[in-house]
DNA sequence: CGTAGAATGCTAAAAAGTTACATTTCAGTC
DNA sequence: GACTGAAATGTAACTTTTTAGCATTCTACG
């Protein structure tokens, strides 16, 4: 499954080099195969857990085994802080996309390095309090604006700063996972936008020509009125 | 407006009493009356705020004047943190309901205390991560349950613990909001369960008979196969 | 070049949600 | 104690989304 996500800063942008070295030095190394389950909901290691190679895809299996995806993980960021904050068993499967490799830190040689090196619970609070507002921006997104706004989102989170036009390698359903709709509904979400040139769908990918016009036009949905535009 | 939400563990509760109330000494307080406005989103006071007294509403006001609700702030708890440790400007608009009490941590004299009270860290990040907790299971409710199931795990976050039965106060209008639809759309899932006996709409109150008997329903809902059961 | 599997497109009916308007309820006032 | 207006809830028509089934298109590979 593909999963688009911003990139965001990490725990390895955040933290001063010889102190994420030291934090590493203190994990054990796993690797872990394509597909390979990197944690299951209910599991309870405590350990904070820091992707070092490959990409990590959290979400929820629900119990009649469809998947609602909720998150990518890359290199230098990092999951667990539940287990270890507030002393619960994790709450999300993940599994590896790619070869992945991560380092997990036990609780025991976390908390010394936690308590005596402020720059690493700067660095965390920073992590989660901007996971928090992601979250919180999408849960906004969701109530304020119509499925192609929402969909034109998605699909520039995955853009370029600068790119003048994109190609996204992603089926309908991977989008229709991300954000918790049908297939059906993308695909006449991506109809309407084609209709108005914004996107141009192709087989298991999606063909961005403008993307600056795309950004205009995103920006345009983010207003009040809606008129007479579609 | 009526804000439900479960009770949950604050700064108060997980920071030693000296720590607390250096904490509060560090802060400067200020009353806001009933329906005041706190802080409106782009405000760019960085500081800790912390509720010492009353209760906050939280929310974004969208740009057509509805308000889209999401959280209730209650006395120990705090905000704030995304200005303090993302160094971007407020992100939502507060306002009081009710006398309340803030008070307002600023950067300067928040740093040095929370750089050398590794304890002040620890609880700061657990109250995060418990938020973040909260929001995804809300996100994730939102995907995998049907409204009436949605409205009745609402209804019971303002339930007590152990209470047979409860009468809760608030509008349709209210848990509308908190849940991001439309007034109609909660009448529709109300009428839906009052068929069953699982609730007992009233004007500006809902009732629940049997407590223990909705909780199971809950439960019940919150699995895989919904059958024929409604 | 053909073919199988994967992905998208289309259709129709049912379910869920919204908007606009009607009705009921309640708190105050005479 | 009935009247009245604002607040809250109810109703109906319309739109969006889902579900399900099948048709079509694309791609890789034998």
């Amino acid at each position: 499954m593909k999963v688009l996500r911003a990139r965001t800063r990490t725990l390895k942008d955040l933290l001063p080099p010889p102190l994420m070295a030291r934090l590493l030095g203190e994990g054990q190394l796993r690797r872990y195969a394509d597909g390979q389950i990197v944690q299951e909901r209910g599991d309870d290691r405590a350990a904070l857990s820091i992707v070092t190679r490959g990409e990590v895809v959290a979400g929820n299996l629900s119990l009649d085994g469809a998947l609602l995806a909720s998150a990518l993980l890359r290199p230098g960021e990092t999951f667990g802080e539940f287990s270890l904050f507030a002393g619960l068993p994790r709450t999300q499967t993940l599994w590896a996309q790619g070869d992945v490799e991560i380092a997990h830190v036990s609780a025991a040689r976390f908390w010394p390095l936690f308590d005596t090196e402020p720059a690493l619970a700067r660095a965390l609070m920073s992590l989660t309090v901007a996971r928090n507002y992601e979250i919180l921006e999408f849960v906004d997104a969701q109530r304020r604006l119509k499925l192609p706004a929402r969909l034109v989102q998605l699909l520039l989170t995955a853009v370029e700063e600068s790119a003048p036009s994109a190609q996204i390698a992603c089926r309908q359903e991977d989008l229709a996972m991300m954000l918790g709709l049908s297939r059906v509904a993308i695909g006449k979400a991506l109809t309407q936008l084609a209709a108005q040139g914004l996107v141009v769908p192709g087989y298991g990918e999606i063909t961005l020509p403008d993307v600056p016009r795309l950004r205009r036009w995103f920006a345009a949905q983010d207003q009040r009125q809606p008129l007479d535009a579609v």
